[in-house]
DNA sequence: TTGGTTTAATTGTACATACAAATATACTAA
DNA sequence: TTAGTATATTTGTATGTACAATTAAACCAA
């Protein structure tokens, strides 16, 4: 029996259901003929109206095809349910930092993936960030790939939960939020931290400074990682060395922090920086000062982000593998969209120590 | 008379189109309420089952919403067409050179015009434009913004072609491919080139150097600056002192240039780079060779780059407002979308010398 | 006032019937 | 062989009728 008299459904859609699970489930296949309005009259029962109905609804759905004459035919699925497969990615700024070889990755794992991507910068803004999310779900993205902003924890989260109320899936990259469910990618920031800052120590230093920005979980785990191998070599965090930011990089506000470290070259014999944006800004503010590098002061930076210029600016560094980050939160985005997998996804990456000419060594082993 | 019984027309027909009308010209308004299909009936002399079909159409068209029991209402017809507001972006490589800053400007003018932008690497290469340009085309773009890629003006057509042939806009930025018909947005790169060439012949130097990519319409035409700044002061061209590379940028190619120029210390006192990338090369291979800049050799580039690190590599080089450019790009492509304007819209933006410390003076004056 | 019930208007579903339009196929004539 | 013609099949359009479902609004009772 395909349709019931008795139920409350009605007729005509009992009918459509029926034919569109034959298509969907392979009995009726692509291009194959379905029996004709009239032969459907005998088997359904149904007035021809009714029939029509249903049918006119799949065409327009686009699972039928009606020819004249010859009868009504089953289309092919489009096997790419078309246009959906754009997802999002929303950076800080695509000119700075890390940001472009981080898109470069995502971009070139979404072709492979037959993803297009949409660019959203925030400028690390809360609103911006809630602007792009808005038209990112008007467009229907099937997934998001989302560097949180210098804005709250809470306010981060919020921007998720736009996407995630609709079902669309987010991969947290590189920066984290405190909320165990989420999908994230970054690297081993604390174990860079402590690398780093056990590297300057073995070289024998003692009087560390450091600066960086608060605001980001990456900055601040290395921070962490920066006061624990001073605590495991015995030396006690100065907070007269650390110069912390609580805002986003930005070369006016650095550039005093800068200043203050340099100014203390007779108690600090290395500086730490949250980042290589910073450490360039070391480089240049110690150009103006007359202080060289590494003889007057050891430097080191985290990123590595300009490898091919390293003789004109000799960094000792954590590289980063951003590219490679960029890869692996797109696989864990295709994973969410193809569904599956029910347990959160946090991955982190392993960073490795690049050494380089801007660190001196203080001790003769 | 609402429908006429002698046409060809199908009734249901007439009347849809009739109804679609009214909607469009304003006769019913969003929110106000149709005739009910009974009225209907009378108005026009049809059968209920048509005008429920042009009705049924209509609601399937989004002009329409029914409501049991109060009637059928007209649509807020959605000023966002919804989801047609994306435009493609194809560059060759978001990590490198000007791209970003050029992504960046077309990016935020595109969010000013709540558009989003679709990102396109295509590393220069003409099969791998191909492919994103189907992938465009089916995500139905709206426009496009196209570097073209350093295969053939030939080769680059082709991708256009594929765009205008389905009415799709495009916007050359940067490079320009021969063929009067495209729009484009580029800086006057030969006079760029010619008042480079010129600062330098009047810092005294008259043997220089230039080593450039002959394949992208920028550099050709920086050239010919070059050229004509030389002829200009009596200077005949050396080809020597040209290195022309027959490629994109890539630091092994480059890097052999750079060694030639860099041998021909004796011969030559300036190089022109064709651009900024290039000229940091200079800068890495000359301190590598312990040659000096500007004491040794004078250099100068093209782009400005990275003017907030300017101190450590005091390059005199070409400013170009990339920024500028990309919003350029977007607002013609913008007046494009919207209709109207035949005439080719090509505009030419002007950069402007950045004098820093990578020349030295030849001649007192 | 509150809360439930009835009523009437309007769209939604369903059926029977009729003829029109398109067109693949078979047939026919040059 | 070719070109035109008839035919049968199937979808497309159109009408008239009937009743169901929904629900705003009026009505009514506590």
């Amino acid at each position: 029996m395909i349709v019931d008299r008795n139920s409350p459904i009605p007729l005509y859609f009992q009918l459509q259901t029926w034919l569109q699970e034959q298509i969907e489930q392979g009995v009726f296949k692509p291009d194959d003929k379905i029996p004709t309005e009239e032969e459907l009259v005998e088997i359904t029962g149904l007035a021809r109206a009714t029939i029509r109905k249903a049918i006119t609804n799949l065409v327009n759905m686009g699972y039928l095809r009606r020819k004249r004459r010859l009868g009504t035919f089953v289309e092919h699925r489009s096997e790419s349910d078309d246009s959906q497969d754009i997802v999002g990615i929303i950076v800080p700024d695509i000119r700075t930092g890390y940001t472009p070889e981080l898109v470069r990755g995502i971009e070139d794992e979404a072709a492979n993936n037959r993803l297009s991507t949409i660019l959203c910068n925030t400028d690390d803004l809360y609103f911006k960030a809630n602007f792009h999310a808005d038209r990112l779900i008007s467009n229907s993205v099937c997934g998001v790939i989302f560097v949180p902003t210098a804005a709250s924890d809470d306010k981060n989260r919020q921007i998720v939960e736009q996407f995630t109320q609709r079902d669309i899936p987010v991969i947290l990259a590189d920066r984290t939020i405190e909320d165990t469910e989420l999908d994230y990618v970054t690297t081993n920031n604390f174990e860079g931290g402590y690398q780093l800052t056990k590297y300057l120590i073995d070289k024998g230093h003692s009087k560390i400074g450091i600066t960086l920005s608060t605001l980001f979980s990456t900055e601040r785990e290395r921070l962490e990682g920066y006061k624990q191998a001073l605590k495991d070599a015995g030396i006690d965090p100065d907070p007269e060395f650390m110069q912390l930011h609580n805002g986003p990089f930005s070369e006016e506000h650095y550039i005093k922090h800068v200043n203050i470290l340099l100014g203390k070259t007779d108690e600090i014999s290395a500086i730490f920086a949250g980042h290589d944006r910073i450490a360039y800004l070391i480089y240049s503010a110690a150009k103006d000062m007359g202080i060289s590098i590494p003889e007057d002061i050891s430097v080191v930076g985290y990123d590595d982000l300009n490898p091919n210029y390293s003789n004109l600016m000799p960094l000792t560094t954590m590289h980063q593998p951003i590219y490679e980050m960029g890869q692996e939160s797109l696989k864990i985005l295709m994973s969410r969209i193809k569904g599956g997998e029910n347990s959160t996804e946090q991955k982190v990456l392993k960073s490795h120590l690049v050494e380089r000419d801007s660190v001196c060594s203080l001790q003769r082993e």
